[in-house]
DNA sequence: CTCTAATCGAGACGGTACGTCGCGTCTTACG
DNA sequence: CGTAAGACGCGACGTACCGTCTCGATTAGAG
């Protein structure tokens, strides 16, 4: 069985051989030099294994789907980006990782357009739902008027969606601006009390 | 040429003939019928074609591509929300218009289920925006801290957003309680002044 | 449904667009213009497609298999050449018959050597086993020492061995030295009675 | 280079790995049991690998092709059968060679229903033409009315088609009736001098 | 009774053909 | 003579098997 160890947690992941190491990554920055060109829906399989310069069929020997191996680039991008702004916001300081966020969308702009645009926007955020569903609720009240569920899809999409916004008007406004919308328009009108 | 009167807008249609009006009734019907039984992506053009009864070659002579039949039917409904809405947003009761909005929404359900399920949210809500976009700005400041085109893209999204996370646990939740959600989480923070 | 008359008597072909029979016709020369270069066996789908000059799927279209194509072919040949022998074979002179059964092979031994070549000649020799097997009997009788579908059987098989390792030595025999190989051989064996 | 003493005479074989021999007879045992299962040329490398318990590699450490295993099999057996009715027939008593051959055919039915079904009959049937061609002519006088070489061509398929047929109606034909149909159509025909 | 090299299992890899599907175009036959 | 049916070229899909290759881990047989 080829995909033995593909979709545990790779904090365990038992000595990948060094061949699927290098194989992977390949297939990663192929889609990534793709997403640059075109958006993901028209990035066939058949042009990331051309592009990665590995066979056809080895491509589902690594990854189930098209959408598994963006799984696979976006689930690292985003713990990263999760890892910076969730410690501030604990701290209370809504507009400080709010700055905090863009600051770093920012730095790999790059990366974010080609992940927030095209068909790759839905697995993103899918991704982004989910990871964020997994952080501890901290002491929200059950029955706010707002349900936990709904306000986590809710700060995910929104925030996504307003970045999106921003990347695709390059150079228009800045980090700063983008996080004062930001914690304006998402943040704080979500952690209102009643 | 055969595409003569596939793109203009509706309202100066020029005489269309009884045929391709019945034609056009039968695929938007074949459409809506197949969204009720899987997603948007799932359903193929010649199966539209074959449900409708006509030939597959003529859903081409009425529609460009299975996204144009789509907003064939969204463009109507989004209108008539639209319609009912904003007058009352005008008058400046922002929850009403919320509720009013709800109220259509859980009157049509199925249909809005349907249209922002699976792949078809995405044409939705560019739909959506186009024709959000093309409402008179009203007396809002031009250099706001929120960008128009951010406040028309985000404002429509989120609403979607919720509105799809609503559709998506049917009868869990009242129209006035979502109601309330929207007007607290995207109107009133969207339109606060500066 | 796409192959609804292909398997048919092609007798009774109710009328085939004008364009199928022109790819068939392709598909056909495609084959036999391959056969002369390699064997059946090594010779795919797709490079018969690509030489008829017809798409990769509509060779699916039109033919279930490599072998149903080859059939098609082989079919009409053998037809042929059963009606040229049987009669001679009845009018007891079977020694014209194998006469007339190899110069009409040998008039056509391109044709012959291909189809009795490679992998073809296994799906050749069915469908003569086939054909010959619709053959009426004739006034043999039922408990012979041989039975009848062996008979046929051996019949085919014998006569195909002898013809595939003459056209195999081009030249080197003529007509009149195989057919009297063949009548010595199989023919006059196999009709022995008791 | 791992193929050093794979394809030369085995009876020089330069002392055989213990291990070697006993993956041999794995991989030869693994294609006989798959072989009353499914045709020869439907059964694939990796399942006799599978099967015999050996690695998938190990098969090409030991044999360049599935033919080639077949071939090892085949060729002791065939051997084994030439050896029991050459010298019979050499003796001149035809109809006893035919019976011994049928009775030892008989005797390991199970096998040669194997190795006469499916795509192995083609390997089967040029390995007996090339164990037969290596017996010495005897005193056939050169320039008979039946060449040499067709001799055996013929004489090897018309046994193993008649020895096929018989095989597939297990039980319907005792092995006098195979011997005295193989010797009245196929022994004595070929053997009668001008 | 070691030690060293052959042999093994495991399986990743680049290829390539398979048969299916949906696309959008273009030809046909029929009413 | 226009229109509905559907054949067609195209190309991606995911699967299977090919034969090659690189790994350790046994494990025999020579010393």
């Amino acid at each position: 069985m080829d995909h033995k160890f593909l979709h545990g947690v790779p904090s365990t992941a038992p000595v990948l051989d060094a061949r699927m190491v290098r194989t992977r990554a390949a297939l990663r920055d192929a889609l990534l030099a793709l997403l640059d060109e075109k958006s993901f829906d028209d990035i066939s399989i058949r042009e990331i294994a051309a592009r990665s310069g590995t066979g056809y069929a080895t491509f589902f020997r690594h990854y189930e789907t098209k959408s598994a191996l963006l799984n696979d680039i976006a689930a690292a991008e985003i713990a990263a980006l999760i890892g910076l702004c969730m410690p501030i916001l604990w701290g209370a300081d809504s507009r400080a990782a709010a700055r905090t966020l863009c600051d770093y969308v920012e730095s790999r702009s790059m990366l974010w357009s080609a992940l927030l645009t095209g068909g790759a926007a839905g697995t993103m955020r899918g991704e982004f739902i989910r990871q964020a569903g997994l952080i501890p609720p901290g002491d929200v009240k059950p029955d706010s008027w707002l349900p936990a569920d709904l306000r986590v899809v809710y700060g995910v999409s929104a925030t996504v969606e307003i970045l999106a916004w921003w990347l695709s008007r390059r150079d228009t406004y800045s980090s700063e601006q983008i996080a004062e919308i930001l914690d304006r328009l998402v943040i704080t009108p979500s952690l209102t009390p009643d």
